[in-house]
DNA sequence: CCAATTTTTATCCACTTGGATAGCTATTTT
DNA sequence: AAAATAGCTATCCAAGTGGATAAAAATTGG
């Protein structure tokens, strides 16, 4: 394995950094409301579209199940139903797959853990309450995401580095100054937001990533809808235990 | 991959089940203090035990880092400086090595994590509060431990069977009664101690496992001395709330 | 010291890997 | 309808995969 991983991750930093600054410059080009290079006006399809949606899903399937070297360009077009040379012809590259699975992954979390509108003028408690059990059903329903990011960050390399500089960084940057509040109103225990966000997310996740080791360990079924709804009590409960004395 | 993967994994089925009724044989010779088979004694000389424990190690580190089938037995080999076809002379498989490697990896965490002498006559409470600050500490100094069984948790197969059966499942069984015994004094919050371990387990052993990405997210170093003391102050002050008042 | 045995290396195998390429098929524009 | 283009398949490649085997090297009991 060690020539064709070199190869691999010296074509992952090609590809990255060709990718990258692809990127980079239609962000800048997006600020300064530039067209982007001439563009060759590709016409996409809806076929084409269509499969390349179903190798996406496929894809966060499986390397959320498995971490992204142990699966095979070849598994993932099976699974869509397609030759694993669509793979070169959508995506380019293994890891730019990847990429674009896990961008689309987030940008859906994003859509469900949104506040939705008639939560918004509720108190800071009863709103992060909610969120928090949101979180909770979100993990349940969606076990691939803590699975495909949690495998990335066993290991550090790029890939990660992309994901939590584009993604995870802004999502906490978002959460922290809440929790600080709560803090402040002594709702959450007084504890650095950071520790204790990592201490939720893990809590919150990690019963359902591992559901099958539930399974075998004790018999229960986390993805039950009686588990989840237990779960979402306990991580309330841990994490917020001056909710009941701030209701009273 | 997908042939040479059924392969393997009718083969890793073939070893286990050939494997595991050996050992069932073994054990069941133990408790009926029979000799083994008339024991070819072969006399294993203590360069081939270095290597063997060399490769073990080697195997334990990198199986948890990228997961079973992302690690090539030649990566292991290279790492230890070996050939790689030695790691069929001492362990016969890739999956057998992984099952060694498990075993002596939860050998090693029973011991550390054992109460000791000193503590074995301090109040529940007391003795609680030591052994989950010996927890973290562990998860700390050994994050491989829960990198290699979460990886394996994510997909159900005969190796996350065995280890659960084998290891997980009774070192839950010694410590759930004793959470029951807590609840019942009012230091641990009233919820299913089963629900209760994984959330404690899980935001125990997240932080350190995903040490590159807390570091690339908010540049902190999990693995530093002041992280794990502060963790460990959130850990217990979030599973032992009842902690503080139980004292006064 | 030397014969027996254990440990290690060096190859071999059939199969898989990510990616490249050429050409075929389906769709759209003109 | 036909030219153009997008989508897709079939096939090739060099390199890597886990495992098998035989012969070399190191160790040890006698």
């Amino acid at each position: 394995m060690a020539v064709q991983r070199i190869i691999s991750v010296a074509q992952g930093h090609i590809c990255r950094v060709s990718m990258t600054i692809d990127r980079d410059i239609a962000d800048d080009q997006r600020r300064s409301q530039l067209p982007a290079t001439p563009a060759p006006k590709k016409r996409v399809q809806d076929r084409g579209l269509a499969t390349k949606q179903r190798i996406l899903d496929e894809a966060l399937q499986q390397f959320s199940r498995s971490g992204f070297d142990a699966v095979g360009v070849r598994d993932i077009a099976e699974a869509a139903g397609v030759q694993h040379g669509l793979i070169k012809y959508h995506f380019g590259t293994k890891d730019n797959l990847w990429r674009e699975a896990v961008r689309q992954l987030f940008q859906r979390a994003t859509q469900i853990l949104q506040v939705p509108p008639e939560e918004e003028n509720l108190s800071t408690e009863e709103a992060t309450e909610k969120a928090l059990r949101r979180y909770v059903r979100y993990c349940a329903d969606h076990p691939e995401h803590a699975r495909l990011m949690v495998q990335e960050s066993f290991r550090d390399n790029e890939r990660l580095e992309w994901a939590s500089r584009k993604f995870i960084r802004p999502s906490h940057d978002d959460i922290l100054p809440r929790w600080q509040d709560l803090i402040g109103k002594g709702v959450a225990p007084n504890i650095d937001p950071v520790l204790m966000l990592y201490a939720m997310t893990g809590a919150a996740q990690t019963l359902f990533s591992i559901a099958a080791e539930a399974k075998h360990s004790h018999g229960i079924d986390a993805l039950s809808e009686e588990v989840i709804q237990q779960y979402s009590d306990v991580i309330v409960t841990l994490f917020m235990p001056g909710l009941m004395s701030a209701h009273i």
